[in-house]
DNA sequence: CGAGAATACGAGCAATTACTCGTATTGACA
DNA sequence: TGTCAATACGAGTAATTGCTCGTATTCTCG
């Protein structure tokens, strides 16, 4: 996953505290300008270092949003990776449509809010070449689990049907994030979440075995 | 609506074709760059004459977008108009839901395949504070209709119901226009525009009187 | 025809930005 | 303690880009 040290550093002390000042810095940069606007150098000043102390651990702008795209793909794992596990999936299969909507839509809406800049990396639609590929693993291990929950679900669905099926769901996900996570308050925010609740339902109440 | 002009230029046989060439030019670069990284140099080439030339007609970049999208909206309100039309609205209300979403879909899918940098400055996330304005136009237009619509076939939902029911099949639209219009081929086409018709369905349906 | 305005050109400016480089400091380890 | 890599700096560079300016050409109109 990591095969771009090929020199390890020796502080790593320092060095890793620094990288993970950056990537904090990123995000928030990233999450108010967005990935285009951010400069690097405005990266650089909100983590409080130099830009060249930034590109002594990044190799470029990208590498920078690289980083940190694995890091969420990491805490999203680690988070919220319960509602997604294949272990859960025969626990998925008999609930109630609203409960699992609720239980796949939640956590989600959860770690977009708690991490305001993810969506400028997942939500893109203006990305590089190279930056599609970065945001590919999330956005493709989310399609595989909505897809491996739709063959639960509604096995009536040929594998090119679920596979567009998966595709339009998570399209309408990122589609209203945004509008969710930028709510001016609590109950505009969830007013929101029943809005793309209902959406998903509505959708998924025909297929739904 | 047209304050910029204090001094009306004398030459309007050529003047006209060529602004109207370069709306075409920006049009084309703005479908396959996307509004940033499509330069004013590179529109200028496009359109067959000098940067310079560019600028006699087009006091920014911005204003050339902004006049791209005034062209927008004329097509639109010429070509599509009728079946938003406030006279069709009684027509609209006696409706099938299936006939409904046909009614209103289809010509806006046939318009954003005929104009392809049409959404380029009607569904990008990342507008200039000036482009928002410049695209406010079209977006609520569109909502206006939808809310009138609504009003007629859903007549137990308050104001600020409806208009985030608006906003929200607005939002989809929107999100799923690229899909269908970067279809690869017909079928495809077709399917990806059958599934943003069960997606409004759904939504539409526990709704609709 | 002659004058003035509209149109056209394209080299180049000013600002921005991702990134580099020479140099200085810090700290781990022999 | 001395050494050397890791860390840090920040002015500077090359490339890009929206836009200008001086100048040349074309057209309208009297």
């Amino acid at each position: 996953m990591e095969s771009e040290e090929a020199r390890p550093r020796r502080r790593q002390a320092r060095g890793e505290r620094r990288m993970s000042e950056i990537l904090d810095a990123a995000a928030a940069v990233f999450a108010e300008q967005g990935y285009e606007k951010a400069t690097t150098n405005a990266i650089a000043a909100a983590a409080g270092i130099s830009p060249g102390s930034l590109y002594q651990f990044f190799r470029s702008k990208e590498a920078v949003a690289q980083a940190l795209t694995d890091r969420f793909t990491a805490q999203m794992r680690d988070a919220h990776g319960e509602a997604f596990a294949p272990a859960g999936l025969a626990a998925l299969a008999a609930l109630d449509l609203d409960d699992l909507i609720d239980r796949v839509v939640d956590p989600l809406v959860a770690f977009n809010i708690a991490n305001p800049g993810f969506k400028a990396l997942f939500a893109r639609p203006d990305m590089p070449p190279g930056l599609a590929t970065a945001a590919g693993p999330i956005q493709s291990a989310l399609l595989g689990r909505v897809e491996a929950i739709l063959a639960v679900r509604s096995p009536g669905l040929s594998a090119p049907e679920r596979a567009r099926s998966a595709r339009v769901l998570v399209q309408i996900f990122q589609a209203m994030t945004p509008v969710v996570v930028a709510a001016a308050s609590e109950e505009e925010r969830e007013a929101e979440v029943r809005e793309l609740k209902k959406v998903l339902r509505g959708y998924l109440a025909p297929l739904d075995g």
